[in-house]
DNA sequence: GTCTATAGAAAGATAGAC
DNA sequence: GTCTATCTTTCTATAGAC
């Protein structure tokens, strides 16, 4: 058993980096076995139905990691306005040392596949609803009144994914920079 | 120079369609040509650099498509907020028949080949810019200062852009309708 | 269970007839 | 200039040895 998890999950692991750097269309399963060292056959042997089930666990390991960093700088012990800004900024040095980029979230893979693979756009969208519940709790938390911060949720969610979008086409995080630096205006009561 | 155009126009026009639905990798040569009817060996011709010279004009082809309908949203005569809300709730319609979605901006093509082609990358920033510049000239016409006003435009596209993505998501334009409800708290002086 | 070899389809690109 | 036929590579997926 240790042996198989570790073949599946340094799979799953290359997978999700790439998957989420380069897309799904743009990764071939060559590539994600190069990269972990195993060869093709276990793919097939630990993900029955191929690169759809990858795309959909890489996907879902991207949210729980997002999740986690979320909750690391949403702290209830900090500013509200502050901790949200430092979740931004955490997210835009990554553009900075264009090389290392790694815990892109999944706004390429949602855009490439919500209009051909209902499961990979459920796993999708409960990534990014899970994130958003998070976010909402938090300014729940801080006073604002539920209906608000659910849509508020969803205003910053959506902020941060096509900030990310902007800054990997300029090559360096200032549009999430930008994006932090408004956070304040957004969020008053 | 008539058939070359009628030939050349239709292959573009195709593609256009298809790399900002389905993405660069997610869109073969071979679709292009089926749904413009042209044959191979004409887009080696009229593209002699192939997909990536194809997909660069398709950018700058949907940038103007885009320019065209900011400029007809942003007219000077009514106000600020109505203005960019509304061009945004424009683009939200299209979301609820999700058929027939057609001129979904370059946020795709930017995300998948930021990282893997120079020229398509820097075709890509040039549309966001083109974008960001009207939409900082209309702040600045109705009284932003310059410097807030070009933040502001880089701030409102990465909003829409990650706003679309997360209507993809969704099947439905709510995201986008929320973002058109906060833009008066953002633009608020 | 793990791995190699390969099938079968589709990709981008090109050569050359007309 | 326009089009057909084909090349090479790469893709996902599978069969079967061990």
């Amino acid at each position: 058993m240790s042996t198989k998890n570790v073949s599946r999950e340094s799979i799953l692991a290359a997978a999700t980096r790439l998957f989420h750097l380069q897309g799904y269309h743009g990764t071939g399963l060559n590539q994600i076995l190069k990269e972990s060292g195993a060869p093709k056959g276990s793919l097939y042997y630990h993900f029955p139905e191929g690169k759809e089930q990858l795309a959909i666990e890489a996907v879902q390991a991207m949210a729980i990691y997002i999740e986690n960093d979320i909750k690391t700088y949403l702290r209830y012990d900090v500013d509200v306005m502050t901790a949200f800004q430092e979740h931004i900024r955490h997210i835009a040095e990554q553009f900075n040392n264009t090389d290392e980029l790694d815990g892109v979230p999944i706004g390429l893979m949602a855009a490439e596949t919500s209009l051909i693979s209902e499961p990979l756009r459920k796993a999708c969208q409960a990534a990014f609803e899970g994130w958003e519940l998070l976010y909402a709790k938090r300014l729940i938390e801080a006073g604002y009144d539920p209906a608000s911060a659910q849509k508020l949720g969803i205003v910053i969610n959506s902020m941060i994914e096509g900030a990310i979008t902007r800054s990997l086409t300029n090559k360096n995080g200032e549009p999430l920079q930008l994006i932090a630096e408004y956070i304040p205006i957004l969020l008053k009561k």
